[in-house]
DNA sequence: TGAAAAATCACCCTAAAGTATGAGGGTTAA
DNA sequence: TTAACCCTCATACTTTAGGGTGATTTTTCA
């Protein structure tokens, strides 16, 4: 029961078709006809014939073909994006130097200060001098606390 | 010159269009000829012309028409959200358990082994079995290394 | 209920981090 | 040119962090 209705839904363009072939086979016959009649009547009939099927042609291959789908995939920001921009409003206002910075994002990577002033080629004081600065100036006592105030200013990613 | 050429590849459809209606014209004129000769001809001259047409229809449909596209939106969420998910599966891979836990996420905050230790209600030797059992299951050195290692792998915000 | 896992704590020691102070050299802008 | 930074380094000292080992209690789960 289902099925049937199915099927004439899935088939509406294949019967329309028929249909309409059905009506133009009629059509042609009664062009036919006329044909023995008017002058130059042959011309006119392929003519039509051409109009008509041509017609017909685009119609079906409209009505048939399934569109294409492209399947485009938007980007929805939801959150801080994943390039880091660096605050430096908050950077001047802190006046961090550079070298400062330098040792700030090292630090935060999980570099001890030995490592850090061997990435830097400078000694383990004068990494520890940067340390109390940056201290000082974050307003923070250790250096996870460093971290987690640099990152909370989108001073370090 | 750039232009003229370009002209040729924007409506080398159509051209190509005309110059098949050209030798569709001749074949008909052909057609016609040979129409005199054979009994029925008619119809089948007739039947030639409708499929030609049909198939010229479909053709020029297929051709000139812009291909047909339904544009699917899909949505991809980028960038870190602001809402923290917990990846559990990493926690449960790491076997870390609620109380390493807790000490990560107030090692992380920046408090110094004793805080913890204050906030938990434990001793200071306490979080620092905490804390190596989480160094040796982060396989990380350094409480630092350690919150750079949780926060990669989304086990703290 | 009994073994495994988790949580707790202690002691000792070393390594690393942090504090305080001083100081020399380089750049820059008032 | 001089004051103000910045970067550098040193020395001495204190505090915190981390490693190793062992032990007790609680919880969990098969």
């Amino acid at each position: 029961m289902a099925n049937t209705s199915n099927f004439f839904a899935k088939n509406k363009s294949v019967i329309l078709y028929g249909v309409f072939l059905a009506a133009l086979l009629f059509l042609l016959k009664w062009l036919e006809l006329r044909f023995m009649i008017i002058d130059h009547a042959f011309e006119i009939y392929a003519g039509s014939i051409a109009v008509i099927f041509t017609t017909l042609g685009i119609w079906l291959a409209l009505k048939l073909t399934r569109p294409k789908t492209i399947l485009i995939e938007k980007e929805i920001f939801t959150g801080k994006p994943e390039t880091f921009i660096l605050n430096e409003k908050e950077l001047t206002k802190l006046n961090i130097s550079k070298r400062e910075l330098e040792v700030l994002q090292l630090m935060s990577a999980g570099l001890s200060n030995q490592e850090i002033a061997l990435k830097l080629f400078v000694s383990l004081n004068t990494i520890k001098t940067h340390n109390a600065r940056l201290f000082e100036k974050l307003e923070v006592k250790r250096r996870t606390q460093a971290i987690e105030t640099a990152k909370r200013l989108s001073i370090i990613p």
